[in-house]
DNA sequence: CAACTATTCAAGTGATAACTTGAATATGTG
DNA sequence: CACATATTCAAGTTATCACTTGAATAGTTG
């Protein structure tokens, strides 16, 4: 039969999706498109290549389907196609994670010394936050914030957290979180935190994935 | 700060991930290991390729922790790391066949000409089950019905199907399923069967999907 | 332990990928 | 319409990948 061939083009295909994401450049791109949409050139800027290179790959990832593009005046806006592309990077760092021996190492040499920055889940952040019993810091800039955020966090960019953390109740436990479980914000809030004798944790995983699972969110009215 | 190497570093690993499943012959193989183990050999043939090449693949795997081998004797046997590695080829397959439009194209040139192949979603499926109402037939190589089935299956290899089809009632629905969406078996089985004038339609998904989605299955008594 | 089989390793080749540089395009502004 | 800005395109370089071929290794059998 002649279906060798195209089955050959069918699993190619298919494969194409996970080698868009198959790419450290373009993983950043798609762990940072998660929390909104973002222009070329401010996408460029935080994985730290030219703009021509971020182009390129961002021209990729939406010949691929992974995102989307939208023209505003002089400058172009990509986002992830859906929801689904946010589960599939997801997926992809949960095996990773389980899987691959050197990503816990890595990710502490990224997040820097973690001995000292504990987790909280997702499940008991919630539980904690319907009794009143935590109070919950969003440790990302404050535009993102603004765009969405846990149900009753407040805004607190790490800019401003030294400020922010002398008006904190020194006998509640605090929680900040931020885009991910591989941002570094969260982490170095808790260290500033428990540094002034604060009791703080970390959420374990970020705004987008709160909000895949459902959980309560504020968001910003769509005007 | 020095993170900008570490950032690096951590995103390369995480997307190495992606990138094991980023190559049309590894999806072939990590499709194929959904179903159960196999020797070296076995998969070479079914993706088509030589034995030294698919065996640098399925090291690559394993070093991505995708796949764990397993020597008996002279051979060694290759298995998905664990379900988790199953569910992220279902979410790759996912995306690229809501957001890669030649992806459909090509199936239908893989599975030949589906018109005239109705579908049956799990659920329907799982319904039509528990009412007795109607017969499914598990189109796969036998051994791989052994190792483990849909409840409620009668195996029919396709080599056997035509004879088989003449026992079927012709009153009742039939539906067919193998190895997953893009198996070739069912759509065949489908084919043969209606053209001998039954009422017969394709599981949407295969056995994988359905046990990983938690509904009923008979499995092999581990000795 | 020699012969055999299944798998892995090593070296080589052509194709593809990532990034750079410089030019081209598109939109908005004086 | 000249000018500025944001993005994309095209060409070129170096590194990596998929596959082949032939040799090496590990386990099994006479």
């Amino acid at each position: 039969m002649a279906s060798g061939a195209a089955k050959v083009a069918l699993f190619d295909s298919l494969a194409s999706v996970a080698q868009a994401l198959g790419s450290g450049r373009r993983a950043e791109i798609v762990d940072l498109l998660a929390q909104g949409e973002r222009s070329v050139e401010e996408i460029a800027t935080e994985i730290s290549q030219s703009v021509a290179n971020t182009s390129q790959h961002l021209r990729l990832l939406a010949r691929k389907g992974l995102v989307r593009s939208r023209r505003d005046g002089t400058r172009v806006f990509y986002g992830l196609a859906s929801e689904r592309v946010g589960e599939l990077w997801a997926v992809v760092r949960d095996v990773a994670v389980r899987h691959v021996a050197e990503v816990s190492g890595l990710a502490d040499a990224y997040l820097g010394e973690r001995a000292g920055v504990e987790q909280v889940s997702a499940e008991e952040l919630e539980e904690r936050l319907a009794r009143g019993d935590v109070v919950l810091l969003d440790v990302r800039p404050e535009l993102e914030y603004r765009a969405g955020h846990i149900a009753g966090a407040r805004s607190a960019p790490l800019p401003r957290l030294a400020s922010v953390a002398s008006t904190l109740p020194r006998r509640r436990e605090i929680v900040a979180y931020c885009r991910g479980p591989y941002c570094v914000y969260a982490d170095d809030a808790v260290r500033l935190l428990r540094d002034q004798g604060l009791k703080a944790r970390r959420l374990d995983v970020g705004f987008p994935e709160w909000r895949r699972a459902g959980r309560p969110v504020e968001v910003e009215a769509t005007s």
